[in-house]
DNA sequence: CGATGTATTGAGCCGACTCAATTAGGGTGG
DNA sequence: CCACCCTAATTGAGTCGGCTCAATACATCG
């Protein structure tokens, strides 16, 4: 994440895109990198039958960084899921600012490790998980995410950076939190069907791997807490 | 690719791996990086029923990136496929010769993107694309790589860097290559079964999209060469 | 030649997908 | 508050690609 400071220094522009508005696609050259200052975007590939999506972007989170490669063509698409604001900030504007940082630039390195490892454990997810195993894996990344943020104050209508999802991700007082994605956006992050969402989520209820109430997916993130005793929050 | 300045810079110690010999394990807590040297290593998760090879490594390239990250752990475990010589790096040292050299540190985070790019288009291409589709796509991006290896004299029994799969890779006239993988091999880098990637290959065959002779697979890099014409092998 | 590793093939199973229909929840205009 | 609309949630029946299990054929090497 780069602060005002460095967005400063790259030149970077805040634009604004509404929902469901296309900031770029996939297979074509990257010229930009971007910072989302506001809202929430999807990276997605576009399939015959499907879309797969590679990752949610939450605001304060950085995307399109493989622009920084030699001849950049874009891995995937970037689609704004609500409203959204983004810096923007070009190719050359974001080397020179990475030359002249080295700590900004170790810390980039950091963000694509990050990137690499959660690509890398996912990938072998799909192959050697069943759907149900996966399922929980996705919900307790995001919600482990999203706590994080909730808790840094990141979030919520005090902060200037709104996520619809954080926003609706409410923790309940027996440790367990409600997952803020549809079945639909499950699916999609997995490469499965919402109606095998669907069918394995209401296993994993059975089981009691997870809790499914009016509709509502909830996941838990501490132990049930129990009279007296005081079990923080897991981030 | 760190050069041989870089690696006595950064106390590079070259080490001898035997066949089959595990060089870190999934899980543990990363503390070097390494460039082979010579021979081939492949970085793969264990699973209940296969293993899933994240993919293979050549001489000349890096692995174990990510433990630059802070608190490392190894997203997959690193075995040697063949004799291999590594050299071995200290996470610290690493981290200072990276500081110090602002170019190589370029360099080795335009590594981290090109990885990136793989594993996200891979990822999508598990999920959306059919079987044989992977295999095409899996077979070209190995053969281009290891094609370059060959052009650029990288290999064969005259250098010091030696890669039984770039070697075992013979060019026929006809713009076909023979592919230096099992049929295994190639089920374990795309998370299938030894005989649905033998059925496939079988069907692809038949479709003229890639060739059998005497249980040799043969892909084509380049359009048959008609009489008088020069045309390159794409690399 | 026997050992070991890889290639092949066939039969049957199974998880995930496809297709189609129904129900529920939330938001909006009247 | 109600009718209406649209998205999301559910459910059932049937299909299919890829997997499992088992057996056989090749190939290479000492």
């Amino acid at each position: 994440m780069l602060s005002a400071a460095h967005l400063t220094a790259a030149r970077a522009r805040l634009r604004r895109y509404p929902a469901k508005h296309t900031i770029y696609w996939e297979g074509e050259p990257s010229s930009f990198f971007y910072q989302l200052q506001d809202g929430a975007v999807r990276l997605y590939s576009c399939g015959q039958r499907q879309d797969f999506v590679h990752s949610l972007v939450f605001p304060g989170e950085t995307f399109g960084e493989t622009v920084i490669g030699t001849n950049p063509v874009a891995p995937s698409s970037a689609e704004a899921l609500t409203d959204t604001a983004v810096w923007v900030v070009e190719r050359a504007e974001l080397l020179e600012v990475l030359r002249q940082h080295p700590d900004l630039h170790a810390q980039f390195t950091r963000r694509l490790v990050d990137l690499l490892c959660f690509h890398t454990h996912m990938r072998s997810n799909t192959t050697l998980l069943p759907a149900a195993e996966q399922i929980l894996q996705l919900v307790s990344y995001y919600a482990h995410k999203m706590l994080t943020r909730r808790n840094a104050g990141n979030c919520g209508t005090t902060s200037a950076q709104h996520c619809c999802f954080c926003e609706r991700l409410l923790e309940q007082a027996d440790g367990y939190i409600s997952v803020p994605f549809t079945r639909q956006q499950i699916a999609d992050m997995l490469g499965l069907r919402v109606e095998t969402v669907m069918r394995t989520v209401k296993e994993l209820d059975a089981a009691g791997r997870l809790r499914l109430h009016e509709h509502k997916l909830y996941y838990r993130t501490a132990q049930p807490a129990l009279a007296g005793s005081a079990i923080p929050i897991l981030s």
